[in-house]
Formats: structure tokens, sequence, C-alpha cells
DNA sequence: CAATATACATAAGAAAGTTAGGCATAAACA
DNA sequence: TGTTTATGCCTAACTTTCTTATGTATATTG
């Protein structure tokens, strides 16, 4: 999906992967992304790591490096202000397919 | 709509309601958008015409001045390449949803 | 032991918006 | 009748968000 539809889309999806999965690591989050959408959503690191930084900032992801042999991994989770963003990220989303139903005249099952 | 997501839609709204209409201005499709969305897409007058000129360049509208009174209107309407496209951009943005929904695992009425 | 996968990161540039103007005519209202 | 609001077009500076291209390093697989 090269598909400029994803741009905005980002933030919303890391939050609500963490909300479900409770704790992931940025390259976890690429490959479940990929998985779930049957290879159709392929997140790039270029944009998936700043934007995990920018969340960090933001104060709704905690992180935690943790050492797998000799490498580091980055943990991220919801913050308590992170869980309450993210509700508000999928309403969000799902008001966003509402009125583009309304303006596009299209049925969706 | 403050809303980041509708990025990246303008031209999918664009060719839908040029196909759905035959026949719109700019400041016509600002309004349809508007109350078809009961007020939650607002299009800026600077994200559009932009990209009605680009649309154009594109080979994929047509467009007619037309005077009404002292005043000069823009008329656009789908080429032959224009209306292709436009079936094509509902498409994607149909396999877009789709994505996001086994993403983010959402049920849509 | 070379290629691929895992795992992080940044930086330059492109794309697509927002915000803020500008210009002009027509209609509505006080 | 004069001012505000609506109609109708436009552009330019700036911002945000992403892509593309790198860089670095360890682990695994053939």
């Amino acid at each position: 999906m090269k598909n400029e539809l994803i741009k905005g889309t980002l933030k919303t999806i890391i939050l609500h992967l963490l909300e479900k999965e409770g704790r992931m690591y940025g390259y976890e989050i690429v490959q479940k992304v990929k998985s779930l959408s049957h290879d159709k959503v392929l997140l790039t690191e270029g944009a998936l790591y700043p934007a995990l930084h920018k969340l960090e900032a933001e104060g709704w992801l905690i992180a935690e490096k943790e050492s797998i042999g000799k490498r580091v991994r980055k943990y991220y989770s919801l913050s308590k202000k992170g869980k309450i963003v993210s509700k508000e990220k999928i309403n969000e989303f799902k008001e966003f397919i509402d009125s583009m139903r309304l303006v596009l005249n299209i049925e969706l099952k």
C-alpha cells in the first residue's frame, strides 16, 4: 500500500497496538502491523522511530531499555495519559470514517 | 474536524463528487462537502484550489470558465481518464479502510 | 562466511496540508 | 446607504508528516 491515506494514522496505530499488547518495541510494531494487515500496511522505520520519540516526549508512552544478549531493545508501553489518548484516537478515526462515508457515499461492510 | 486523518483524502473527495455531480466549481465543492458531512469536513481553500489545479494539470479534470454576471466561475468536470482514476481512488480508500480495520481491530457498521 | 534478519537511529527532501493573506462582486441587513 | 457577510477565485510562507537513504551493530541461517 503505497498509499498517502495511511498518513496521519501512525500515532493511532501505535497507541492502539500498545493498548492491546501492553508492551512492544519498535521493530515488533512494524512486524505486527505488517502481519495484521496481510502485508498491506508497511510502516517505515524512518517514520516509526521519530513517531515513538515524539509520543514519548508527549508523555503518552513510557520507554524502557532491555538487554537481549548484547543488543538493547527499547520497549514502549502506554502511560496513564496515553491510555486516554489511545481511546480518543480510535474514536476520532471512527468519526473520520463516518464522515467519509457520508461524503463518498460508500457502504462499508 | 481538526483532523490530520482527512489529509490524503482530498483528491478522492474531489474526484468522487465530480463523478456524482457532473460539474462543480471550487466554492461549491467546499459547501457540498460541508453539508454532506454535517459540518465535520471543512475543506480549506488553500488546500482545495491547488489540488484542483494539480488534478487539471494531471489531465484528470477539465476546467471551463463561466461568467455569472460580472464574476467568473470555474467549473470542473472529469475527463475520460479522470473517471477511471475516480473509481480507482474510491477502491483504494475502501482497501485502506479494510486494512485499518484489521490493524485497529474495530467494527464498522 | 556471506547473506539475511533483528534492532536501533538520524537527516535531507518531498508531499500535502494550514494559516494568512489578497482581490473582487453580490446580497443582506441595520 | 453603508457595512457586514457571502460568494468566488487565487497564492505564498510555513508546518507536519512521511519517504528515501544512510549508518551502526548483533544474531541467525544457509
